[in-house]
DNA sequence: TATTGTTATACTCTATAACTATA
DNA sequence: TATAGTTATAGAGTATAACAATA
């Protein structure tokens, strides 16, 4: 069997951690034709309607020119709109279709959710959350 | 102020804590000329002397196709060298310099590691390592 | 003067398929 | 028959620079 001192690194096993996460919920939104910025974005739209490109880019750590082509994809897919707030915003709407398909997204990573916390251990269960928002902000 | 609905999703915590972590740490190893991968790799081949390329891949989950580039990179950089076990299979050694700069990186990550931890509240801190590890194996 | 939206571009990481040679 | 190493390639995600138009 192989040594693996990485396993006592908190860094490496929060990549990895976060990779298989990742991985697999990006399997488990690929039927519904949605990939996890596309739902993080959905959410958030919904939460702040008529947010800019530009404020939502800065939310979720997306450089302002990479949200363009995101955007045009599901501006395409009829899941937003973009509006005119002024002459130089667009504020960003999501659309009934968006929605519908948005319900369908928080039933699938409720789910998947729920499942990630119940494979930790119960004692450490709800420490989790925290300890990684303390990570991260 | 906005609304962010996303930081009760543990799935998406640990998504941006990873990328927060795994960017600072990249920064940090900068100046030393090694990427992530590559001092996970050396930490590997120093902990199991004559692993194969494609056994280091598994335990780093990065495919065999994937592993050429990297490793003929830190060859030519001379962290590591590649011996012939037999005909088909080439056993992966540090060298001597491949040493030096692992005993570098070493001092950054514990570094790293060392102030991640204590970025969590104490009351959380002993959790984190035991509840990635769940997530991911 | 700072910000928004945009285009263009490049680099890294990752995923897949296919091939050769050997265990 | 399975595995190791390799090549080629394509797709994401990400980063930077630059520009026009507007606040």
């Amino acid at each position: 069997m192989m040594k693996d001192p990485l396993a006592s690194y908190p860094g490496y096993v929060l990549r990895r951690a976060a990779h298989a996460a990742g991985a697999e919920l990006t399997m488990r939104l690929e039927p519904l034709g949605l990939r996890q910025s596309d739902v993080s974005m959905l959410i958030l739209i919904e939460a702040n309607p008529g947010i800019t490109a530009s404020a939502l880019g800065r939310m979720l750590d997306i450089q302002r020119a990479n949200m363009v082509p995101i955007l045009k994809r599901m501006e395409d897919a009829d899941l937003i709109v973009r509006e005119a707030i002024d002459g130089k915003s667009m504020g960003l709407e999501v659309t009934r279709a968006g929605l519908a398909r948005l319900a369908d997204a928080r039933a699938v990573i409720d789910q998947f959710e729920n499942e990630l916390l119940e494979r930790v251990p119960a004692e450490h269960r709800h420490h989790l959350l925290p300890a990684l928002n303390a990570l991260w902000r």
